[in-house]
DNA sequence: TCTGGGGTCCTGTAACGA
DNA sequence: TCTGTCGTTACAGGACCC
């Protein structure tokens, strides 16, 4: 699912020196497509979009529907117009984060350092692995043979001494394969490479890059950093100038911590009611709570995010007095905050609600109030949102829903939404 | 072409307190 | 008491990633 740009005549063998290559980056192959063909063989062979409904985009396709030109990220619309007779298959996130989370088991099987990145690619540093399992590139094979066995899905591999390169690897071995990236080739292979292969520079950057003449990584390294660092910025600037000779000292971390946890969704039609937007908010706030107490947080900040029909972006955030986990404090905030945003007379497109600055429960300063009323009706009401995770865990996420989450003109969000959590 | 939903990080600006 | 400066914090927006 990588952006990152490779050609197929890309250049795939940089020698075989595996000392100092101890990050693995490992990425499933066009996870989500894959692994609806995993569980429907009849689809095997087929142009296989997995994407939502007519305003969507497209989360993942097969490689038979890449060659005609789908990508992921793409509007439906646009897909469906060069591909007309491919199946699509609406997005089953639960099954995904299922397998997922047993493909990261496998890969702690091998080391414990094992970085997650997103829900179908990690890094893994093997570096205390070797004596045990071998070279670096016995036990990426291993995994590859592994999650196919288990799974009936592929992966690639990039194997390097960096992070960066590791990435690019795997993106450059795809699909299902293997590269290796030895610490020696690492500065000649990431000068071989557009500008836009680099961790961090998106088409906006590409474009500033390429107005004053650079295209590639070799072009970049040669630039003056402080030239770079006057148009994008001191952190950006100094920062791909380093990756563009190879250095990339972030090491592999297990683990972090989740710093915002928030929902949002996009209306079927632009939508004028504002009482449709707030019953929609209020039911993501409760999302976004049930998912806070879930991890055991609380959260400092609650932001909310409105598009309206022109596609422009509103965000507008409040910090609290005291944490909460509830979704009634969330959602009162967040009704407010979209009520006092200027919508300039247009329908809103989507609504989103986020929670930042999060704390665990249990350690989370609390700011004391004068009133014991006060906290303890929030203890009544937490409670009762507790109760209703219960429910929700045993009937599903949509078997009970606020009352004021309700308008009469219209259910709020898809139900295929609210059972993706 | 017409743009999802989940996130992280950076930058600019305004407000605020010392 | 008023004013200017400086550092910190909060907020808004944007770019980027998968």
């Amino acid at each position: 699912m990588s952006r990152a740009p490779r050609s197929a005549s890309a250049r795939r063998d940089w020698g075989d020196e595996e000392d100092g290559c101890a990050v693995l980056h490992v990425d499933m192959d066009a996870f989500f497509a894959s692994v609806e063909l995993a569980r429907r063989p009849e689809l095997r062979g087929l142009p296989v979009i997995v994407g939502g409904r007519s305003r969507g985009v497209v989360l993942s396709a097969t490689y038979e529907a890449r060659a005609f030109g789908v990508r992921s990220a793409m509007p439906m619309v646009r897909a469906l117009g060069l591909c007309p007779q491919a199946v699509v298959v609406p997005p089953d996130h639960m099954a995904y984060r299922t397998v997922s989370r047993s493909v990261m088991h496998a890969f702690r099987d091998v080391t414990p350092i094992v970085e997650p990145v997103s829900v179908d690619e990690a890094f893994l540093d093997v570096s205390g692995a070797r004596r045990r399992l071998g070279a670096p590139t016995r036990i990426g094979a291993a995994l590859r043979e592994r999650v196919q066995a288990e799974h009936g899905i592929t992966c690639s591999v990039g194997i390097a001494s960096t992070k960066l390169v590791a990435k690019l690897a795997s993106t450059h071995a795809k699909p299902d394969g293997m590269m290796l990236v030895p610490a020696a080739a690492s500065v000649d292979f990431l000068r071989s490479l557009p500008v836009g292969a680099l961790w961090g520079v998106g088409e906006r950057t590409e474009e500033q890059l390429a107005r004053r003449g650079i295209r590639t990584v070799a072009e970049l390294g040669d630039a003056e950093v402080e030239w770079l660092r006057s148009f994008l910025g001191p952190s950006l600037g100094g920062h791909l100038h380093d990756l563009a000779w190879g250095r990339d000292h972030r090491s592999v971390t297990p683990q972090h911590a989740e710093k915002s946890i928030g929902n949002e969704t996009t209306f079927p039609q632009d939508v004028r009611d504002r009482a449709v937007v707030a019953a929609t908010v209020l039911e993501l706030a409760d999302r976004c709570a049930a998912r806070l107490r879930a991890q055991g947080l609380v959260a400092r900040v609650v932001t909310v995010k409105v598009r309206t029909s022109d596609f422009r972006t509103v965000t507008r955030a409040r910090t609290l007095v005291s944490p909460t986990d509830t979704g009634q404090e969330i959602g009162t905030v967040a009704r407010e905050l979209v009520a006092a945003t200027d919508l300039r007379g247009l329908a809103v497109r989507l609504v989103g609600v986020r929670t930042e600055q999060l704390e665990e429960r249990g350690r989370a300063a609390v700011q004391l109030t004068l009133d014991d009323a006060t906290s303890e009706a929030s203890e009544v009401v937490r409670a009762a949102e507790e109760a209703l995770d219960a429910v929700r865990a045993r009937f599903g996420a949509a078997s009970v829903r606020r009352a004021s989450a309700v308008t009469r003109s219209t259910t709020t969000l898809p139900s295929g939404e609210l059972s993706s959590e």
